[in-house]
DNA sequence: CTGTATCCCAGTGGATACTG
DNA sequence: CAGTATCCACTGGGATACAG
């Protein structure tokens, strides 16, 4: 997307194009608190695959808020942290737990 | 999604299942600005196709986020608009506004 | 105007096997 | 461990035609 410069630059557009899909935000959740080894977010983002992850982390890599760190050890270690950027969307997320907070307790919890 | 009881309701997740796709959060900018007809959405929301439109308003309105309203009319009038519960969104959307202006200021506009 | 109904293609993403 | 490489199924989504 953001081919067309029809879009003047509409900021929820932009921010969308870079976050806006169900593993990203996921793997940004789980990134949000620390850095973490490939596998680790393998095992936290629930049915993920590793080639989505991958392409995933990749595209993030690229638009700069991963940062990619390999260790070279064996067996290999990466590590995958958020970049400054990154780090900047932490509202956008903490803003969608807070919602998805209440919205479980008002409404997946009718045992009142 | 949302199938599998493996999420013992992750915040994060329960809220990227309502609204985490490209779609539902350009339209969400749009109602959260007023009640829409479909052919406003239609016209404001870039790119999406009639049918695309149409299939993210019916699943929204079963979410009960976007509330449908029909007026017996020649020609036809549809007016969709946030339930209480689609409005209480809006700190989402607004924080991904913020974050999409500045980013955009930042390194979208390096014209310094 | 606001849809529904088809057809169909491209891309997403799952499963599996293999590698450094 | 952290990938890459295939193969393949499914579906998101475009185009088009038609309807109330």
């Amino acid at each position: 997307m953001l081919t067309k410069e029809e879009l003047p630059f509409c900021p929820v557009a932009t921010t969308v194009d870079l976050i806006g899909n169900k593993w990203k935000l996921l793997i940004m959740r789980e990134l949000l608190k620390g850095t973490k080894r490939f596998n680790e977010i393998h095992r936290l983002v629930d049915g993920i695959s590793q080639k989505v992850l991958t392409e995933n982390l990749r595209k993030m890599e690229n638009d700069g808020i991963v940062k990619r760190e390999v260790f070279p050890e064996v067996p290999p270690r990466v590590e995958y942290s958020l970049t400054e950027l990154g780090d900047s969307l932490r509202p956008i997320i903490n803003s969608m737990s807070d919602w998805g907070t209440d919205y479980i307790k008002n409404n997946l919890m009718e045992q009142k």
